[in-house]
DNA sequence: CCAATAGTGTCTTTGAGACAATATATG
DNA sequence: CATATATTGTCTCAAAGACACTATTGG
């Protein structure tokens, strides 16, 4: 993951002969006069995988598709693909999201977690990866059952507990997970996840189903409240025998 | 940069007929049954680049190579290059590190940074760029002079200062300086620019320096000392006609 | 009236930030 | 003793966290 530590000792590369200048010409910054030279060298493959995330009955959920070839023929992984040519990353992000769960994209929370490139990552070739992670609201993800037509099973698993991952997507979820609690602490991220009146109940399940563990009600609202990041509609939600609850909504003119 | 917002009604993007089935044809999650089938597809080149900072009198300072080649000759940049084909990503900045400094890239704070990939960013051709940073301790970074014959000319440069960058470049610089903004607050990654003892004046200089911003030394050291980050030795540093000022050194212990 | 969820306030502790005077070395 | 930097403590305020009871609805 991220190099959070000083990189320790890294062992020496092999070198060739007349390092510099073998390098050089080997590097685009340096520039080779004949332009073809850097489009003959062998070039990775550039993926895309997109870790798809939303909130379903107070859990967090991630949308996993299952491998029909090898290698990990079986293992769910995440939805992925080549970047073409004329995409930017974010786009080629977008139109995975797109193919894998029919949500148009619109109104998604996007950003790009880490690039992932050991060697031997893919058994078949060498293969950089770039990860993005999506914030879905609820009900915008149709999953895929097995045997459809529109491509590989896909199917949602609580992301704190998922069946064994294809790839190192296992070590990439757990990053996506860390990034996520991080940065509902210091960013709105978490109203991403809900739609756009909701009341503070629901609102404290999203953040209870990010961080892994239940949160004080008081302490809770109170923090919402005086730092009016939400503000109440006149508006209530009515279901269930107690007392009805007021929506709010997210108000992004309150900075902190 | 990171998409810290949503991303903003995404426009909808080209799509050739047979959408699905073409594009799985085209992924690797999707698996070709013929292996070269991705091989022969356009690949974008794949570049790290590196930007090395350090602290030289009181002064955050980042160092750049001036291009000798078309596009952006005689503007600076970062030092950079193609990934080869049996490296990591870690590896080959680690690589660039060394080729422009000649430093060991031992004991130095390597991180990646984010993945720049707008299909425009190089005019010549489509490059994906992969950025670390890096930071490393006073007089490790040894500059070339213009016209030496080790490689382009390499320079330090005020890091809030500098002349104008190639490419992104000067987004990336920006990005860099925010994280690592970010980072020191809470993270130790402070002390990875400085030796191994030093004085709570040169440490809180390089706060200084890295915030850009006066800090107040009685609340500097008071937090410092309070979450035992630092430690006292029994050595000092005796230069000037003033008092001597005690060396501390970094308590790795001391995890806040 | 029972069940179920919504809603509310106080106290303590901790950390951040503003602020100024004394200590110790050299020349 | 003049100069330059090192070193030290108090007060205030804000935010975080522990903690329990009342309110309102439907059946």
């Amino acid at each position: 993951m991220t190099t959070d530590t000083p990189t320790d000792t890294p062992q020496d590369l092999p070198q060739r002969a007349m390092r510099t200048h073998e390098t050089r010409a080997n590097t685009l910054n340096g520039a080779a006069p004949t332009p073809g030279a850097f489009e003959r060298a062998d070039r990775p493959a550039v993926t895309v995988d997109v870790v798809i995330l939303t909130v379903r009955t107070g859990r967090l959920e991630v949308l996993l598709v299952r491998r029909d070839h090898a290698p990990f023929a079986g293992m769910w992984g995440f939805p992925g693909g080549l970047v073409r040519p004329d995409e930017s990353l974010e786009d080629a992000a977008l139109r995975e999201l797109r193919q894998e769960t029919g949500a148009s994209g619109a109104d998604v929370y996007l950003e790009q977690l880490y690039t992932f490139g050991e060697p031997a990552r893919d058994p078949r070739t060498r293969v950089i990866t770039v990860v993005y992670y999506v914030l879905e609201r609820p009900g915008q993800i149709h999953t895929r059952a097995p045997g459809s037509d529109g491509g590989a099973e896909a199917q949602l698993f609580p992301a704190y507990d998922t069946p064994p991952l294809a790839f190192d997507h296992g070590d990439i979820l757990r990053y996506t997970l860390q990034r996520l609690r991080g940065k509902l602490e210091y960013t709105t991220i978490g109203f991403q996840l809900l739609p756009p009146e909701f009341t503070l109940s629901e609102l404290q399940e999203v953040y209870e189903a990010i961080l892994n563990r239940p949160l004080d009600k008081r302490n809770f609202r109170k923090k919402l409240l005086i730092t009016r990041i939400v503000e109440p509609t006149q508006r209530m939600k009515m279901v269930g025998q107690h007392r009805p609850a007021r929506l709010y909504r997210f108000n992004p003119k309150a900075s902190a």
